[in-house]
DNA sequence: ATAATGTACTTAATCGATTTAGTAATGTTC
DNA sequence: GAACATTACTAAATCGATTAAGTACATTAT
């Protein structure tokens, strides 16, 4: 390995002038500076970025810290494409992306520890469950976080806008002439209940009254569990001319159902997923749904993390709400006329 | 931040004896090395991972170098779930993951230059272009690799059977009684390759005689390119039975203009996936395919990788093929009988 | 001519841990 | 009781870089 000392013997000069000149400080003549770039070259020098942390107390390395309900993690999609996202961004900012975990081999850890023994300098956190003592204990801590779907005092956070969101779907149903309108919802999270009460206000600012039956509990990219619930509001003796699914996965168990019971979409019942994935929009029909801003999430997320990191003292925390888009598709028949 | 030298100053003991007493180190009494242990535990000591790294000359760190024809990377579906399980195994041995790219920030940098600057112990490589000199110098240097779906020369690596994998699919069809097979193939890299050469070569031990208008190339991932493939197909004078595609995401490209031409699967048209992504056995009809091991090929490259850095003097290059499993789904008609 | 200023370096401490070589204080053996 | 071994520690070097403080030497000001 070629090190700063081995340039300084090459040069002749000492190893702090090395280390000035090729961080381009001050008090380096032109003619020496050279001198060292190009020995550097030369040699192959690569600085050491574990060095560099230890003396500077800064790592440029951000934990990403992704769980979900399973413990799993990042095969959905919706994940993936937000880590994408992070990498990209941050790799712009000069930063790399490191997973943090709980335990590491046989060392018991929790985040917070994971992300200190890293020397993280900050976390993006993403999680199914935000009450989880060792996700509220890094949220607290000194190292620079910023949540996803989720916002904790005085803590930087993104969101993507659920209530918008769901909102200009219901308007979206009712204005293709929907009155009978069926929502599955995802387990019980604050993203989940932003949803469902946006649904609940925006059926109300309508005027449509949704009976509770139309309003069931399923569970998030689970196409098992809404085809359940599917199959349930296909047995109500009235049936809802429109269902709502937690997510466009889900919605996929909801076509099989649909399907067995000889239902055709969208004409004999329409449906609409949420989060508009790639996929959702390969399938035929194209699915109704919501996209959310993935990416902007993900760049985002970097970007004030990174802000966070650079410029502590001016630093204020900041929740950015970023919008998605409504992709009409073809899952919700037109009633009018 | 707490260090060893706080702890030697509570306990009144050197900072040798406190490391010591924390790695379990034969030369120091039971008495002590409790004294000390229960004193890091008090004052909440963590151990830095940057200075271990830099004395230890190990970072217990891997790299993950993950790189599509697109420059993106994670967001397949196949890509996730094989990150996903290196990185639960990983963990289990004790290793974190960072990702390598090319340049960071303003530095501009190749992958071997990044894993070196990262000081990873290793790297898993997955990419979608092994001829990428950059590629090349990381797979020739002395740092450990696992390549995923390709073999360096005396370099470990993980292959998915892509030759068992498409002769099971074209066994299974031609059992099925289909005799006119359509194969659309992606890019042309090594994987895809082996998977030509089986299909032709399991053909060919069959007795089917395939005409080269039946075998087009298409894009891996890309439901439009397979799309414009199967309208091709279908325009033919004489049509197949069956339609290979590249992958089970690009199958879903062919559905749309099946149903377009009015042709419904498999009544009309059979056809069969390839990887075994969970939505294709959500889909209905489900659809037939070959399941890789993405959970076994990275629990197998990170197992690999480690054995490779903690035993270097007995390592041998290794190179394990994954089985898969084919999924026979209901997307293949039965024309016996 | 002397002091003040500036330039281009070097010295040495430091970050937090590990580890080799060394040292006292015991215990053991003949 | 002298020689040797064992036990339980400590001192100091080291990993590769950064940086505050110091030092020559040349230049400018008074």
């Amino acid at each position: 390995m070629v090190t700063i000392t081995d340039i300084s013997k090459a040069c002749g000069v000492s190893r702090a002038t090395v280390s000035k000149a090729l961080n381009g400080a001050a008090d380096i003549s032109q003619e020496t500076a050279e001198r060292v770039r190009e020995t550097a070259r030369r040699l192959g020098y690569l600085p050491n970025a574990t060095a560099r942390t230890l003396k500077m107390g800064r790592s440029y390395n951000i934990g990403v810290l992704f769980s979900d309900a399973t413990g799993g993690g990042i095969s959905h999609e919706y994940f993936s494409m937000i880590l994408e996202s992070v990498k990209a961004e941050a790799e712009r900012l000069g930063y790399d992306i490191t997973f943090i975990s709980r335990d590491l081999g046989k060392r018991p850890m929790d985040y917070y520890e994971h992300a200190k023994y890293r020397s993280c300098d900050g976390v993006v956190i993403a999680s199914a469950d935000f009450q989880d003592p060792a996700i509220v204990r890094l949220a607290h801590s000194e190292i620079p976080t910023v949540t996803l779907d989720y916002s904790f005092d005085s803590r930087s956070s993104i969101l993507s806008d659920n209530v918008r969101g769901m909102e200009a779907l219901v308007r979206y149903v009712h204005s293709r002439g929907h009155r009978k309108i069926a929502f599955l919802h995802g387990e019980m999270t604050s993203v989940t209940q932003k949803r469902l009460a946006s649904f609940k206000k925006t059926c109300a600012q309508l005027g449509l009254e949704i009976p509770p039956e139309f309003i069931r509990p399923a569970v998030y990219h689970d196409p098992r569990s809404s085809g359940l619930q599917t199959r349930a509001l296909l047995e109500l003796p009235e049936r809802p001319s429109c269902i709502f699914y937690p997510d466009d996965l889900s919605f996929l168990g909801g076509m099989s159902e649909l399907e067995r019971h000889g239902l055709s979409i969208p004409q004999d019942m329409s449906v609409v997923g949420y989060d508009g994935i790639p996929l959702s929009q390969v399938l035929r029909p194209r699915l109704t749904t919501y996209r959310q801003g993935a990416e902007s999430m993900g760049r985002e997320a970097a970007r004030l993390l990174v802000e966070q990191i650079e410029q502590p003292d001016t630093w204020l925390p900041q929740t950015i709400t970023v919008a998605g888009e409504l992709l009409p598709g073809d899952t919700v028949a037109d009633l009018n006329g």
